[in-house]
DNA sequence: AAGTGGTCTAGACCACGAA
DNA sequence: TCGTGGTCTAGACCACTTC
């Protein structure tokens, strides 16, 4: 089709595209509709496939589309939203706690959590996998690193293997007063293990939510959570999970 | 070096290029040092430059590296922790603020923002945008809606024009007494303002932090930051900005 | 003017899911 | 087996910064 004059500053294509595209998902699509596959969406719009692509990943970047190989491309759902650290001052496993534990190894922790946990660089401590699932949807997998220091009373005839054994750990976490948490987000890739676990591919993006919780003036366990950044939304504070809504990229000027 | 015999589940070519970036970037380089450009680090990986670039991406998108335009990519600094919502009972403004007032501005809302504050679709709020800067580099966007009825006693008179007039309104807030916050965090992408405002290309991933300030039993003002996503770890809860310095790709398994 | 990263193309082949 | 999205290539040109 040559050259374009969209714009006198000449916007990308793909930006320009991403736009339209939102327009029309917004107009003439609704949740869970498939769109026309890759190839017949770059010749509708006139580009190439690379380029119809870089828009759709915006898209699903921000939650608007799922894309799934093999299958198609389907308009998502709002983000849910999942509360995170309104269990202010409870330690994970507690009787209100959504995650479910699916295992518990005793092995040493990578160097910055050992830091964190003021544990030695070779000091092995209890890893504790969990995961969470809201909706029916995978939406997060957490790691949970626990000093044998944390958990003085365990012994090995407590704890079998497995979930069992993870319950085990969080039952005696339970004991210690807790004094508080510290939370933090940011930005991540899903590496392979849990990007499988998420239902995405390795490097899909994902909100990494690192909580330390502290008792004793010392810090007693550290997790660290992975949520599906296309799907979710956290909610901290308060009241969990009111429903706001706010799109984060249709605002006013 | 033609096709490679890599694994025997063959890991996408651009995956295994960012784990071998990552352990060259952590013995090799040091912060801010300029790495070879996309030309030479392709041809030296043997790969196409639209491959190397989709490593590169995954490394801005986790913080580790900076890429700019007609200068080159070098290695980024750690992410800076900043803190979200440790005002936990404190008005936008307030002493300790760490937010720059830029302009204000009188005009009807996004119709899920008017939903939000309970204001009629075509009534016009007060409109403050501020930014924030960390390290002498801008972090964050934001702006913030507050209804008219939130600061009743605001009068034209009061009110000059940009800055000046934004910390009139801010002045004004203050006397209503808050009863809470909620926040929450979800991934978008820059708009073309925010994008220009963080030194950023539009579409650049972002964090989105939408606050709703409550008082009275109902929301007085709504507040949607927009963090780099590259450069920032958002710390929530008790004590904001000590360093736990998770890395979000790198953990045991 | 030279060099950088950003955009775009037109192909090819692969991995996966469903029929 | 077929259709989907995912990966990869080898180019081209553009926008921006610096010199």
């Amino acid at each position: 089709m040559g050259t374009t004059q969209l714009e006198s500053v000449p916007e990308p294509k793909y930006w320009h595209l991403r736009t339209v595209l939102t327009e029309a998902l917004e107009s003439e699509f609704s949740v869970g509709e498939i769109l026309p596959n890759e190839r017949d969406l770059a010749a509708r719009f006139g580009v190439a496939r690379a380029t119809l692509r870089q828009a759709l990943e915006q898209l699903e970047l921000e939650g608007r589309l799922q894309r799934r190989r093999g299958v198609g491309t389907t308009v998502a759902p709002p983000r849910v939203g999942v509360a995170v650290g309104t269990e202010q001052h409870a330690w994970p496993g507690a009787a209100d706690d959504v995650w479910q534990p699916a295992d518990c190894t005793l092995a040493v922790p990578p160097a910055s959590v050992a830091d964190a946990l003021e544990t030695g660089r070779d000091e092995a401590v209890h890893i504790v996998r969990r995961s969470r699932v809201t909706h029916g949807q995978p939406v997060a997998a957490e790691l949970l690193y626990i000093p044998q220091s944390s958990v003085p009373d365990l012994t090995a005839i407590d704890t079998p293997s497995g979930a069992a054994r993870a319950r085990a750990v969080l039952r005696e976490l339970q004991r210690r007063e807790l004094e508080g948490q510290e939370n933090a987000v940011e930005l991540g890739s899903a590496r392979a293990d849990d990007a499988k676990e998420l239902d995405r591919l390795p490097g899909a993006p994902v909100l990494v939510v690192t909580t330390r919780y502290i008792a004793e003036g010392r810090t007693a366990a550290l997790s660290v959570a992975t949520y599906r950044a296309d799907t979710c939304r956290l909610t901290f504070g308060d009241s969990g999970g009111v429903e706001i809504h706010q799109d984060p990229e249709r605002r006013a000027s």
